[in-house]
DNA sequence: CGGTTTGTCAACCATTTGGTTTAAGTTTTC
DNA sequence: GAAAACTTAAACCAAATGGTTGACAAACCG
């Protein structure tokens, strides 16, 4: 009853493909801010104050970014005394460039296989015109 | 009055560096519906019922989710009698995975520079030990 | 023509997000 | 011990998200 039969071997990878990981992980690059503070601790380790300092916005709401890309593991803290000092995780990244790279890896390999049938209908095509079926 | 001399050089890269297109493109993937819608599409074409069926959630719904694909300039559809045909697109990922990069180039060589450092750090230590000053 | 398929729109709802302000808790410093 | 520095917590708010249902508009098929 699927819809068709290419279909269905397509549907042993998705479904429902629940990967609460790779959701933080993209949901916690989708905010400028959090982009930015990634990209100051990318120059090395800072604490909140600091990360706070250029983004316009209040202390608190600064450090719940920061919370943001903790709990999407792209960022630890160590408490040493009274300040929080960060660091940014490179392995969470990586499971969300896989992701792209797979992504990107099949939609191109679909778009060879594309060319090809475009080409191997054009030679059916050429040799038989007279069975005329749509679909 | 910025915290430290070497802050005032990064900021020239960030305080508020908008991109409402990387923030749509990583808000519409870190929702495992939408991956999977472009899982699925990666594989071929498809019209909105086929998108549709395999997600546990109603046709509107699904459809919202195409539509902040379409919004993310990932997905482009095109209207073909009743039915709504959908298609990857692969510019805007490419943007994605750029920002990705160049996070991972900056960070990765703030890693030799660290190691560098340390080594220097080292070598001074070894040198002259009278100095004794903390931070 | 009438019914079915395909899809949108509008209204509604619960939850999350992103932000604020104010208060409170720890260290460090003087 | 008092003040200052560094953060969290709590209360609150507006807006966005993710989902539902029901009504409607086309387009196709019989």
């Amino acid at each position: 009853m699927v819809d068709k039969p290419c279909a269905a071997v397509i549907l042993n990878h998705m479904v429902v493909n629940r990967s609460p990981r790779l959701d933080r992980v993209f949901h916690a690059l989708a905010h400028p801010a959090r982009r930015a503070i990634l990209q100051r601790l990318a120059g090395g380790e800072h604490n909140l104050s600091e990360l706070a300092a250029p983004l316009r916005m209040s202390f608190p709401a600064a450090s719940k970014h920061v919370r943001v890309l903790e709990r999407a593991r792209l960022v630890r803290r160590r408490v040493v005394g009274r300040t929080h000092i960060c660091r940014v995780e490179g392995k969470p990244l990586e499971e969300a460039e896989r992701w792209l790279e797979e992504y990107r890896r099949h939609w191109e390999r679909n778009f060879l296989r594309l060319d090809a049938l475009l080409d191997q209908m054009k030679a059916e095509e050429r040799e038989k015109k007279p069975d005329h079926r749509r679909e």
